[in-house]
RNA sequence: GGGAGCAUAGCUCAGCUGGGAGAGCAUCUGCCCUACAAGCAGAGGGUCAUAGGUUCGAGCCCUAUUGUUCCCACCA
């Protein structure tokens, strides 16, 4: 049955209706075989937005294609969506939809909490999973999985009670990174810093003794309240003799030493600093080093505490504001200096970070990052591209230890137990706990980890570890990780070490970093500049097809790249032109076509193409093992628009019109190239080419489940392709020439074609009748003709008379530049070949190439002249 | 302060281990020839940021400089 298409390629029809047929015949299963190789990738989880990005879209992208065609190869493939990274923004968006009710988490407590966040990941994952589908992912669903899940939690809880007892992890008192609006801690990872226009207060601290005071100066004069002590440097001549003086603090009447350490920049400031122990992570360093109490001054919101009756309940600005005004009226204040500089800031909220002080959850970190570094010095795991190894490298050798404890509720609970009685404190993974010493019930730690950790431990606990199943055992160690390079801190590090630490092997072989999608005019996408595009809107627009080609094509990995709506339309013009193409063959067919294969008589154009395609198989196939997607994608854009529809089935008309054998030979060759470019196309272009596979193919076959096209020794054919090429080089030139003579490609007129290789020009006759605009040709080894204008290829000289239609001075004018770009390649040529250098030291295939392009450029001179000399006479 | 990327046609970007600079869009010319005007056939357009160096040969390798973006660290 032949079958038509519409004339116009509309997605929305076919995206819904195949991507359902993909899920009904469970094309996507990834199969437990131990005959196959197996292959999985892994891939960054959706964000916590709940939406689809466009950055999201390039990882999904990237990873499905290289999914669909490792599939296609007869590997396994497999990757595991997960979902719920960054736990505090997922806790603020409840909390903000409890206010909106009346309702605070106090009030509600921890339980019905929980079961409010359930409700809302689970409806937001379902989201995420309808999002993805159109894309076009091809996600085996079955292992749909959120990172807060069963099967996770007890992995979680497992690690942590491991590492707690191999002391790799550990709660002490330390600064942290305070978010005062998400009142919880901070990782390093997770503060971004941004210059700040600030100010710098001098103040002076007066002496206990009354001998004056020193002059100190601050960005932050609120954190004076804390001060306990006040610094130099040991080797400053100037202050030398104050070092263990006494000062009186400021507004607060405290006694505060003076007293030295190293720390102390002598040629910063005036070299005398104030220590602030529980607010500044130096501060607090040089507090433990000189034994200095630590006085907390903000509550979590970041409010002054109780104990300073004048500034109690301030906002930290506000209070900054009443202490410097207080400070001036007392005469303590010297001057002010504007000054920018770097605030931390909560890398979710935006809002500056509060050092603070607390007990809190670390993992020792020196340990576990060392295995990390061997491992890529070792090439266990590669990055693509390489450069990304030394940030890599960089953070782990210059990593401090990690706080994972957060004071938040929607997370995996640390599990571990205090018992209020004795103060006894348990790590186990047994939510019963009774006090070992007082036999007591014991309180569970309040605090949940950070969701990175759970998330480092993705790549196995999707699997089922630990548990030794039959997919971790078969999919484990995973292969490629897609992951822009903003991750690399968060999350692939992480997983790296957590994996090295807990399987004894790298996660996965190689991590792909992309760039970040930025908007047209270069700046990152962002809700507060409001310049974020909706992938969804485009596939609308477009088509699903259409976007992942973009976001493939045109872009180095590693690299950032921009959304450009052109490019878009550019692709969607590809996929259009291919839907086109593959009209032109369904309407060439038969009615009673059935492929058979390659024909066993094969014209030469159609050697050539087939020649071509090998050629692009084999290209396509390096370049994606190499991660080369987007060389791979502009490679199958020539091959489709130039050599195919451009060339191939130009050629084809004038034989189908014809009929006969050659017409059969002709629809046969143009099936089989055209399943091959489909194949080949598939994973970036999923849709439409399974689209058209099944309106070429009949037997109910599935181009998702075809195999990707290999590179076949048998259908090279150079000889007859470079035969080929003459015929379209000449071609080429006749419409070249016709069109800067302006003639009309409705006037026809005869060829003489003047070659040594008159069989094969022979053999082209209908090509230049068709695509020349040729009333006919005549060859001979050689014409004698007045009055005609020539198109000269290295293999031909091609003469058309055009008496009336030209005139013999433009004609000449024409001839003459042709000579002096041909003379300019001969004189490039010889000049290389004369140098004496270049024909001791360069490799021999070097120079026989060139001596073939300057007896070519001879050739073409030679014909040339003959022309200008024949006009001329 | 440390590190990395980028600088190529008017615009957005490719250019694999060094062998005469490419694409898409835009511009210009001519074409609606029944697959496609979301198209076809042509054309113009580049001192590959600057200055040195290595090499027979450099967009590519080395050094320095300028501009630009980003990451890390961070001194009150």
């Amino acid at each position: 049955m032949k079958k038509e298409l519409p004339k116009i390629y509309d997605p929305k029809n076919t995206e819904d209706r195949i991507y359902k047929e993909w899920m009904d015949k469970d094309c996507f299963k990834a199969h437990v075989d131990p005959e196959k190789k197996p292959y999985t990738i892994v891939i960054p989880p959706p964000n916590i937005t709940g939406q689809l990005h466009m950055g999201h879209a390039l990882d999904e992208t990237l990873q499905d294609i290289l999914i669909r065609w490792k599939r296609m190869s007869g590997y396994s493939a497999l990757w595991v969506p997960g979902t719920d990274h960054a736990a505090i923004a997922t806790e603020a968006r409840i909390v903000k939809t409890m206010a909106e009710e009346g309702l605070t988490k106090e009030q509600i407590g921890r339980d019905a909490f929980m079961e409010r966040a359930w409700a809302w990941k689970k409806q937001f994952g379902g989201r995420i999973v309808e999002q993805l589908k159109k894309l076009g992912s091809s996600c085996d669903w079955s292992r749909e999985r959120f990172t807060m899940d069963e099967g996770c939690s007890e992995a979680v809880k497992d690690v942590f009670v491991k590492y707690y007892n191999k002391g790799l992890i550990y709660r002490g008192e330390r600064i942290v990174n305070w978010c005062p609006h998400c009142k919880t801690t901070l990782s390093d990872a997770e503060v971004n810093y941004e210059d700040q226009a600030g100010h710098f207060w001098h103040l002076r601290y007066p002496f206990k003794d009354g001998s004056g005071y020193v002059e100190l100066a601050t960005t932050r004069p609120e954190t004076l309240l804390g001060d306990t002590a006040v610094a130099v440097n040991p080797n400053d001549d100037r202050y030398r003799d104050i070092i263990g003086k006494t000062l009186i603090l400021p507004l607060v009447g405290r006694e505060i030493p003076v007293v030295a350490d190293d720390y102390v920049d002598i040629d910063f400031g005036t070299g005398v600093v104030k220590i602030t122990p529980a607010h500044d992570p130096n501060d607090f360093e040089v507090g433990k080093r000189h034994d200095l109490p630590v006085i907390n001054v903000m509550t979590d919101d970041a409010h002054i505490t109780a104990d300073y009756p004048d500034y109690a309940g301030m906002d930290r600005y506000d209070a900054r504001k009443k202490i410097v005004e207080d400070l001036e009226k007392g005469g303590y204040l010297v001057r002010v200096e504007d000054h920018a500089h770097n605030v931390g800031t909560c890398y979710r909220c935006g809002t500056t970070v509060e050092p603070k002080v607390s007990t809190q959850w670390f993992v020792k970190m020196k340990p576990l990052a060392e295995p990390a570094i061997k491992a890529v010095k070792e090439g266990k795991t590669k990055f693509v591209p390489e450069r990304f190894e030394k940030v890599y490298y960089h953070w782990l050798e210059n990593i401090r230890d990690w706080c994972i404890s957060r004071q938040i509720w929607w997370g995996h609970r640390i599990p571990a137990f205090y018992c209020d009685d004795c103060g006894e404190m348990v790590v186990t993974k047994d939510e019963s706990a009774v006090c070992p010493k007082c036999g007591k019930p014991m309180r569970r730690d309040p605090d949940t980890l950070d969701t990175w950790f759970s998330s480092a431990l993705w790549p196995f606990s999707t699997l089922g570890w630990p548990q030794q199943t039959e997919d971790l055992k078969y999919f484990y160690p995973t292969n490629t990780l897609v992951t822009g390079y903003d991750i690399i801190f968060f999350w692939v590090i992480r997983m790296m070490f957590s994996a090295l630490e807990n399987t004894g092997s790298v996660p996965f072989d190689t991590v792909l970093i992309h760039g970040l999608v930025r908007d047209e005019q270069g700046r990152k996408m962002s809700k507060s500049l409001g310049n974020g595009i909706d992938p969804l809107e485009e596939i609308d627009k477009y088509g699903a097809d259409a976007l992942r080609f973009m976001l493939a094509t045109g872009n180095a990995p590693g690299n950032d790249m921009r959304y450009i709506e052109n490019k878009v339309k550019a692709s969607r013009n590809f996929a259009n032109k291919l839907w086109n193409a593959s009209r032109y063959v369904l309407m060439n067919l038969p009615e009673d076509f059935t492929f058979k294969g390659l024909p066993a008589e094969l014209a030469t154009e159609d050697k050539w193409v087939i020649s071509r395609f090998n050629t692009l198989a084999k290209e396509v196939g390096q370049n994606l093992e190499a991660f080369e997607l987007g060389v791979a994608c502009s490679k199958l854009y020539d091959f489709i628009w130039d050599i195919y529809c451009d060339w191939y089935i130009e050629l084809t008309k004038p034989r189908i019109q014809a009929g006969g054998e050659s017409a059969e030979n002709a629809q046969q060759v143009l099936v089989w190239v055209m399943r091959g470019m489909l194949a080949l196309l598939h994973p970036f272009m999923p849709y439409i080419t399974e689209e058209i596979w099944q309106a070429l193919t009949d037997d109910g076959s599935m181009l998702i489940l075809e195999n990707y096209p290999q590179y076949d020794e048998k259908l090279c054919f150079d000889k007859e392709s470079t035969q080929f090429e003459k015929i379209i080089a000449a071609i080429r030139a006749v419409r070249n020439l016709r069109s800067e003579m302006n003639v009309a490609e409705k006037v026809k007129a005869k060829l003489y074609i003047e070659t040594a290789d008159r069989e094969i020009f022979e053999a082209g006759r209908m090509f230049f009748e068709k695509l020349a605009s040729a009333s006919g040709i005549e060859t001979a080894e050689s014409f004698d003709l007045p009055d005609t204008v020539t198109a000269v290829t290295d293999s031909a000289r091609i003469f058309i008379p055009l008496d009336d239609l030209v005139d013999r001075e433009k004609e000449l004018e024409r001839l003459n530049k042709e000579k002096k770009s041909v003379q300019k390649d001969i004189d490039f040529s010889s000049g290389k070949l004369n140098n004496p250098g270049f024909i001791s030291k360069a490799p021999a295939a070097q120079i026989e190439n060139e001596k073939q392009k300057l007896a070519k450029a001879k050739d073409k001179m030679e014909k040339i002249e003959q022309s200008i000399a024949a006009l001329t006479r």
